[in-house]
DNA sequence: CATTGGTATTTTGCATGCCAAATACAGATG
DNA sequence: CATCTGTATTTGGCATGCAAAATACCAATG
C-alpha cells in the first residue's frame, strides 16, 4: 500500500491565489512607464468583474502584493500599481546585491558540483555574434543565472526574500542591458562568478557577485534619467 | 491658514492593521518553544471575536503575517503559528547577515557623522559589571543596534525588506545572548563595527559586521541543539 | 475487537450587502 | 467670474451569510 509512492494531489489552486498570479503576470507583463497613469489604478470591483469572482479574494490578493512593494495601498482610496522611482530601482538592485553576494558565498561553501554545472548551461549558446542578435533572450538567461545563484545557496529563508525583490529587477534589467556595451561587461562578471564559485572561493565569488551588482547601480545612477 | 503647521490627523489606524498589530505583538512576547503545540493553531472566529471584530479584517491580517513567515496557513485547515526549526533559524540569521553587511557599507559611505553617534549612544550605560546583570536590557539594546544600522543605511527597500527578518532575530538573541561569555565577544565586536563605520571604511564595515552574524550562525549551529 | 462506512460538526473560502469616507459636481453667493 | 458649500456618486472597509471541505464521532459489520 505505501509502495506506491504516490504524490499528494494538490488541489491547492484556491481562487485568491489564482487571483494573486493573475494580478502579478498582468503587472509583470505591462510596461508601467509607456502607461496612462490613470491606469495605475486597480479598481477592486473592475478587477473582480474581469476574473469573475468576488471582491474578498481580490482583497487577499492585493494585500499580498501590497506586502511585495507591486501595488501601494492609498487607506480609503484604494490600491495603484507602485512605479518605481530611480533611487528606489537603485535601493532594489543594492538590497539584491547583498541578497545575491551572500547566496554566492553559500553555494561556494555548500552545493553540490552537478548544480553548480547549471550555471554554465544558462548561458551555453550565447557567444560571440549571436549575442548582440538575440539580446531579448541573453536578457532572459541573464535573469535566470542571477535567480539561479540564490537558489544554489541552499537557502529557503534567503530565496523567498529575494523572490519579492526578483521581479522589480526583471524590469531594471530589460531596461539597462541593451545600453552601450554593457553586455560584453557582463558576460565576462558572469565568466568569473562562475569559475570563483566552482574552485569554492566564496570569499571572491561573493565580492565578485556584489561588484557586479553594484556596477548596475552605478550605471542606473549615472543613466536612465528619464525615470 | 497655512501657518498653523497641522500634523495630518491620521485615521489611517484601519481595523485591519490593529488586528495585525495585536497578533504580531502577541506571538512575539510568546514563548513559541515552551507552549503546548495545541495553542499554535489560530481560530478565525476566536481571534474576531475575542478582539471584537468580523473576521475579514483578521484573515486580511493572517495573510500578511503569513508573507512574514510568523503563521503557515494550510489549505482548508487554517492558520497555525509558525515555529522555527534550528536549520531554518541559521537560515535567518545568514539572510540577517546580507542585509546587515551591506547596510554597513551603505551606512560608512552616506550615513552623516550625527547619525553615526546614535550607535554610540544605544550602548551607553553598559560597561563591564553592569552589563552580566542587566542582561535583558543588553539584549534588547543589541537588538537596536543591528537594527539601527539597517536604518543608517538609508535604503527604505533594504530596511522593509529587513523589517520581515527582524522579528525573528529576536526570538533568536533571547536565547543565546545568555550562553557563556558570549556577550563579551559581543560587545567588543559591537565597538570594532561602530568604529570601522565611523572613519568610513566601507569594506572593512561590511566585513565586520558580516562576520559578527556568521559567528552568531555557527554559534547556533553548534549550540541550541534542543530547537 | 478492529475496521470500515456514514453522518454530524467544525472551519475555512468565497460571495454579498451595508456603511462611511472621499471625491466630483453643481448650484449658490459674494 | 471666482469661490465656497452642500449634495450625489463612487469606492474601499467591514460584517455577515452560505457552501464546501475536512475532521471527528459513532455505529454497524466482519
Amino acid at each position: 500500500m505505501a509502495a506506491l509512492g504516490l504524490a499528494a494531489i494538490r488541489a491547492d489552486t484556491s481562487i485568491s491565489v489564482r487571483v494573486y498570479d493573475a494580478i502579478k503576470q498582468a503587472i509583470t507583463e505591462t510596461n508601467l512607464y509607456e502607461i496612462d497613469p490613470a491606469d495605475l489604478r486597480l479598481d477592486e470591483r473592475e478587477l473582480a468583474a474581469r476574473l469573475g469572482v468576488s471582491r474578498t479574494p481580490i482583497r487577499e490578493a492585493l494585500v499580498r502584493l501590497e506586502h511585495e512593494g507591486l501595488v501601494t495601498s492609498i487607506p480609503r482610496r484604494g490600491y495603484l500599481i507602485a512605479r518605481k522611482s530611480k533611487a528606489e530601482l537603485i535601493e532594489i538592485i543594492l538590497t539584491w546585491a547583498a541578497l545575491e553576494s551572500m547566496a554566492a558565498r553559500l553555494a561556494a561553501q555548500h552545493a553540490s558540483d552537478d548544480a553548480l554545472h547549471s550555471l554554465r548551461e544558462i548561458f551555453a549558446g550565447f557567444e560571440g555574434e549571436r549575442l548582440a542578435a538575440e539580446l531579448d533572450e541573453y536578457s532572459d538567461a541573464n535573469l535566470r543565472f542571477h535567480a539561479r545563484i540564490i537558489e544554489l545557496s541552499g537557502n529557503e529563508t534567503l530565496r523567498r526574500t529575494a523572490e519579492g525583490i526578483l521581479i522589480h529587477m526583471r524590469a531594471i534589467r530589460h531596461r539597462t542591458i541593451g545600453e552601450n556595451q554593457r553586455f560584453e561587461r557582463s558576460i565576462v562578471d558572469h565568466r568569473h562568478i562562475i569559475e570563483a564559485i566552482e574552485r569554492r572561493d566564496a570569499e571572491e565569488a561573493e565580492r565578485l557577485v556584489r561588484d557586479h551588482a553594484l556596477a548596475l547601480a552605478a550605471h542606473v545612477d549615472a543613466n536612465d534619467n528619464d525615470l
